[in-house]
DNA sequence: GTTTTCGCCGCAAACGTTTGCGCCGACATC
DNA sequence: GATGTCGGCGCAAACGTTTGCGGCGAAAAC
């Protein structure tokens, strides 16, 4: 119990009175320099905190704080992630208000709300599909908000994604060109953005190669870890097993190793291996895995240095920013 | 633009005082049935939803909202923990403000400073080190606090901590039983309580064994991958060098192994080992590797609960939790 | 000498809540 | 019939800011 030290506790000791100590904050309206330094080391004598909640609370946005609505903070991905939202603001006197929505339309419903409720000045998520009328409630109401990884099937807000069909294709080429021609596709969920765009870029790879589109070769996952076990043992039993897998996220490879481990077989030699998302330990794995790289943190920076250009012009017109991953071939292919 | 609904729109739509309102949501106060009813009718009508901001301002705590400040999000067992806390928030309607201070002491004032002004409910943290006078100020203005992972050194206030003397003792224990004796130790700083009690499970296990302690076997890393990498290549340098290796955190375990691949050194053949803390990939890792696992996930949510036991009585004395970590003997050593 | 201009600053309202206090009517008590 | 009790509700202050407006004194313009 020491810290109150409101504007008025210092306008009291200043002299001067609570406007004048708000103006020479926030650099507002004119005071003189000497009037500025009295107050400014009063301030500093009292070691005077504004409060970020009174200030909301008046001036609605332009407060220092940012909603970030992610998934799962367990994936690696989104810590990257959630890291590169967070260093930006950061740099920008912001905090972040985090939460998982675990893949759940409701849950991200009520952290929705809570943004709202919290006033933040922008909000930045990957929204769990690409019609989210959740969503669109909250940029109608005229909140800020950017996209990024998913997006949503209308081009006017902000977004950042990742190319994910360009990381496929790349992927699965690359399979092709190891001598690959029954490839099996773990893919993501079919209603997400990401999910569709890796299967498009996995189809067209296989079509450029005049290889079938094998459908019985593919399986809807849902990004977690145990999904990936189970398809890829599914795949793994097929009469004519496929010779490489690709994985379309990374909790689903280290199902797929799993998978491939219980029946003893070798990577990459009885079957190969590309998975989507870098992990920590992929590089020293054995095999190292060859993976496709999303520039996890660079997407996380990007939407929030988009978002804070929202703020500062909030007429500009929506960007949208696309970034390439980069395929990181290693041995287990 | 649509949503301000604030507390008088419902009252005036309800023919009603804003008192009333207030009252029938907190269920505080003498309210009669029938005008509860028809006031959350209103209110359903008008998708009202409190503002949080105004009510912290108010009521100061009991605000939904609660600091968690932990070194970096992208280490994956700060990233259990973190899920472990929002879990337990979110089952009690409350949200939850992330910050990194990765290691940086300035960081970690810095975001000390900003849950006092956004005046959390609490904050839960792992004190940068033992003896923190940013820490020890926000205890004594009467905030909530509680550590995790690491403490103060103070038993004065809520902590709950795994035990790493005991898991570090039976991740060196384990490797003599093996028959090593000349065990490389990769440990945390100096400065931290994780890194000395780790330690001192080391120094207890081979004192037990009736080994020397070598303190040319002892290397103290900052608990990042690189500083792994490094100090694994020095020790594996050494003119008679271990046979073992213990290395006390997970990034540093993963830099580690990058030294040994590098060596092209053959584990658990030529050098075993054994990680502080599991990973997502180890269990399949060729070979798996040996980890003392902490109950990450766990220990975020007992740090929440107890949190939240604190909010509700104030008054309790502090307890303190330790919770044990396992030995996952699999096969790198 | 009177009026205008202008730089500097204070007053007070507003943001959306919570809550102590007090009012009013109904019913019980004497 | 006068007094006390009590349930149900409203009034208004407070939380710590920001900001439109207006005041005041001094310098400038006439």
């Amino acid at each position: 119990m020491e810290r109150s030290s409101s504007l008025v506790e210092v306008a009291r000791r200043a002299k001067v009175s609570i406007s004048t100590v708000s103006r020479t904050i926030n650099q507002t309206g004119k005071i003189s320099q000497e009037t500025q330094e009295h107050v400014r080391r009063v301030m500093r004598e009292l070691g005077y905190k504004p409060n970020r909640v009174a200030r909301r609370l008046r001036a609605g946005g332009k407060c220092h704080l940012l909603g970030l609505i992610i998934p799962n903070i367990q994936n690696p991905f989104f810590a990257d992630l959630a890291r590169g939202v967070e260093d930006v603001a950061f740099r920008n006197n912001y905090a972040v208000l985090l939460c998982n929505y675990d893949e759940d339309a409701d849950k991200e419903r009520f952290y929705l709300d809570v943004m709202q409720q919290e006033s933040v000045d922008g909000i930045i998520l990957p929204p769990i599909h690409e019609q989210d009328p959740a969503v669109w409630r909250v940029v109608r109401s005229g909140m800020p908000v950017v996209c990024v990884d998913r997006s949503l099937a209308d081009a006017s807000i902000d977004r950042v994604e990742i190319d994910n069909r360009r990381g496929a294709f790349d992927a699965v080429n690359h399979l092709i060109q190891r001598g690959h021609r029954r490839i099996g596709v773990i893919s993501g969920p079919a209603d997400s953005s990401t999910g569709r765009e890796r299967l498009a870029g996995c189809r067209q790879a296989q079509e450029q190669a005049g290889l079938a589109l094998t459908a019985d070769l593919i399986r809807y996952g849902d990004y977690k870890q145990e999904s990936g076990r189970s398809l890829a043992a599914d795949l793994l039993a097929l009469p004519e097993p496929p010779t490489a897998l690709f994985v379309s996220n990374n909790l689903m490879t280290i199902g797929a190793i799993e998978a491939i481990h219980a029946l003893r077989l070798r990577i990459p030699e009885q079957v190969a291996l590309v998975g989507f998302d870098d992990l920590p330990l992929a590089a020293v794995f054995n095999p190292p895995l060859t993976v496709v790289r999303q520039p996890a943190y660079d997407a996380g920076r990007s939407a929030a240095e988009l978002l804070f250009q929202r703020l500062e012009t909030p007429a500009r017109p929506p960007t949208s920013l696309v970034l390439l991953p980069e395929l990181i071939v290693r041995r287990s292919s």
